[in-house]
DNA sequence: TTGGTTAGTGTCAGATTGACACTAACTGCT
DNA sequence: AGCAGTTAGTGTCAATCTGACACTAACCAA
């Protein structure tokens, strides 16, 4: 009896909530058999075919929550015979869980339905198996990894200003940042480029336009860098 | 046709090498059946009846080493269809990869054999499947979260000098590292105690023993500290 | 032309870091 | 007893980094 092997991924996007205010979102699927029937869960499936383990995370993505992701990293693998409680312990799961970040303009266009629910981060309801716990992790990682590597450039588009890529700083970390310092610290680390282009059509000084400088390799996740 | 599922585990302990210098180095078992009949792997198994994905890595260390784990944590999961290359495409397996570190004592009276042997882990050979690019990505975390958590400790006995800790992460790193400024950043980050106790019997001043403060916790693992 | 607003620069004190020199405490030898 | 040898542990100082905050710049609208 060999445990059920299955992916499942923490998704997240930079959304107005229902007060408005911009904030970290992330979709949910309500579970539409038991166990934990009628709950909010992590999108997830099987492994199907020769597929890799990322392969199979971002075909998940994309076939349960229509979103394309941006970045996509394992987040770490769950296999406690007891995750699964409440119901009877009808099969034992292992879940590989990656977490996602999609962009702005592709989370606005998601489809939302009876079965599928975006959810601020920081207020969830009580999920699924160890659902919240999940998330938590994905949480904390995500906030850890804002700090030494590019994976706000998930959150953004191609182009950006320096007060856009603040912005995601702000509500990733969920604290403000000095503008001056911010600057400081964001050009000395080499990571983004000016375009030389400005953004027009605000009424006040246009803020220069900013790229990520893609000839420079970050080591953010060591040797698995090169993909697996 | 599921996956096999496997758990496999990079040990690390600092050991005197052929040269006699302490250095970083792990066991490794001779594959028995093929596929990579003959060449090096990392030690592994499948996961046996309830217990949790940790417990199988700890029993799998204990059985084909006979060694205790000081430390134990999840590597990553790797799971490319392509990872047995070489060999036919006979059966997909995923590992599940953890890594752990052993005291010095406990390394010394391992038990090496025709079959398990110690090499260092900056100088190994070709090893069965993807097991080089394992040990590689391993070797990068343990080095990134010395500097930031307490896995030292797991090389270490209850009490310990300055040097000796020292001495670890010196191995560890790879490089010098200077005494005073060594001692302030370790004092300052308030993980360890001062026992009160000295070292007798070397022919010089006789060094402090310290001991890990267990009473701080460290979130370097985030909300999985609670263990997974 | 002026006020409002956001972009972007400058400055400065306090904290941190790296290099290195010093003093302290022990043993063993003479 | 006292000195050489050796390792433990402390002190210092300049260079760099960080956080707080104030300033100037560029645009639009009225």
């Amino acid at each position: 009896m060999q445990p059920t092997l299955a992916v499942s991924t923490v998704i997240f996007a930079l959304r107005a909530d229902k007060t408005g205010k911009k904030s970290l979102m992330l979709p949910l699927v309500k579970r539409i058999r038991e166990p934990h029937l009628g709950k909010w869960a992590l999108p997830g499936g099987p492994i199907v075919g020769v597929e890799s383990l990322e392969d199979a995370a971002g075909r998940n993505l994309r076939e349960t929550t229509g979103l394309e992701p941006r970045y996509l990293e394992q987040l770490y693998s769950f296999g406690n015979p007891d995750r699964s409680t409440g119901q009877e312990i009808s099969e034992r799961v292992i879940s590989i869980v990656y977490w996602a970040l999609v962009g702005a303009t592709e989370a606005d266009r998601a489809f939302e339905s009876e079965n599928v629910h975006w959810f601020a981060a920081d207020c969830l309801p009580e999920l699924a198996f160890d659902h919240n716990q999940i998330v938590e992790y994905a949480l904390w990682r995500l906030r850890a990894k804002v700090n030494y590597s590019r994976v706000a450039h998930g959150f953004l588009g191609e182009e950006f200003t320096m007060a856009e890529l603040r912005e995601v700083y702000e509500i990733v970390l969920g604290k403000p940042l000095d503008k001056g310092n911010f600057r400081r610290s964001v050009e000395a680390s080499g990571a983004i480029l000016a375009t030389g282009r400005v953004q027009a059509g605000g009424s006040h000084r246009p803020p220069a336009l900013y790229t990520y400088d893609k000839t420079r390799s970050l080591a953010d996740r060591g040797p698995l860098n090169k993909s697996n």
